[in-house]
DNA sequence: TCATAAAGTATAGTACACTTTACATTATTT
DNA sequence: AAATAATGTAAAGTGTACTATACTTTATGA
């Protein structure tokens, strides 16, 4: 799964640490989102698409892999 | 978390057997998100939106107690 | 070039999404 | 009323999202 985290939050020059601010989770986390450690959960992600006004479905990529959960 | 699972799936006559099938997850599964034991992860909420044809914004209903994760 | 900000790595711990199995209750149909 | 379908409950196990802390590397800018 891909997202465009990373991509909305340079556009808009946004530090990680601020991202995780807004949403209230670690830096940890937007750096393992970023990077693909892991998925987020339903709720970070809607916060997340949220805070930069678009759609999960626009946020997140979901790809043929994601047959698994 | 509310979500409108079991509304959709009563609407097109769909068993949770059934819904479980089609997004590959148990039966169980099915029932403890309708009865709000848990929240989906992303990618199945993304795959339940998806049966239904509808976004995962309008299947699943972020209210204020979902500050927390 | 030196300081500092930003991004990244590592690791141990906790909570919970999801599975599996088995049984119980409630609806639906004949 | 009896059979069967549908929904529900319980409980133990696994994987992983997220936290916390501490340290390292890479950018940015005076």
């Amino acid at each position: 799964m891909q997202t465009r985290i990373a991509q909305y939050r340079k556009e808009r020059k946004i530090t990680q640490e601020e991202l995780a601010d807004a949403v209230n989770v670690t830096r940890q986390t937007i750096i393992s989102l970023e990077n693909g450690k892991y998925k987020a959960s339903l709720v970070l992600a809607h916060k997340i698409a949220q805070f930069f006004g678009v759609t999960i479905e626009e946020m997140f990529i979901f790809d043929r892999e994601d047959e698994n959960l």
